[in-house]
DNA sequence: AAATGATGTGATATTTTCTTACATGAATGA
DNA sequence: TCATTCATGTAAGAAAATATCACATCATTT
């Protein structure tokens, strides 16, 4: 579904429609911005445009202050799923080939042997 | 998938985004509207706000266009696909349960026995 | 009590959209 | 060929939506 993941992040709604479609008012909605919790994009004529990814999100920021959280712990929780996405993103694009087993396991077994010199072992020797 | 169709028909767009969607001027968006072959909603503030299926239908329109049909035309098209779309909802609403089809048939054998008074038959008794 | 966080409110500028009217160029029919 | 009609362009002026900025407010935290 990668047609419809294109639809959702289109920028296509003003923000007189996202207030009305997220109950907010255009404060609040500029301030969450403003904190970086959302990223709506700009027209030619500098007017906010936003997603309905953004409207999700405005919704789910909604839940969040709901619950008690302030901005700063929202933004954590992106920062976090941002963290999350990206290692998948990652992980995702470059399988690990037979050839790096092979380098991985050669290293632990250089350092289990204690033989590491520039930095020393990663872990305590005690 | 009535939750598909609810969001297709919302009406969140403001010209200028669908302008931009369907590649088509205000001009001639207003000018098909003129032409009873959309009818987007307005706004308190009496903005058009069209939906996605508006966009969908003036994309058609452009093909139409594209294929050399005029307004006449196409509103034909529409005309004729909204009297299918009625009937095949009218069919859908109430099947003939058993006592209608007995009305029915009681109706039409008084028909047959030519002794309906008022109306007269509605067939050719010849 | 002072500071901070989230939001309300007001002022003013800019952008977008509205309606109305007239212009235009291509196709069409007399 | 000339006048019409069709689809669209364009301009003017008004109204609505949105932008930014500043200050107010009220609850919570320190």
């Amino acid at each position: 579904m990668k047609e419809k993941e294109l639809r959702r992040s289109l920028a296509v709604l003003p923000i007189g429609t996202v207030m009305k479609l997220a109950n907010l008012t255009a404060r609040q909605i500029r301030y969450y911005e403003e904190q970086d919790l959302i990223h709506p994009e700009r027209n030619a004529g500098n007017r906010r445009m936003f997603s309905l990814n953004d409207v999700d999100r405005l919704l789910e920021i909604k839940d969040y202050l709901a619950d008690g959280i302030n901005m700063a712990g929202i933004k954590e929780i992106y920062a976090m799923q941002k963290q999350k996405a990206q290692q998948k993103e990652a992980d995702l694009a470059r399988p690990l080939t037979d050839n790096d087993v092979r380098r991985i396991l050669h290293d632990e077994f250089l350092n289990i042997g204690g033989l590491k010199a520039k930095d020393g072992p990663e872990y305590p020797t005690h």
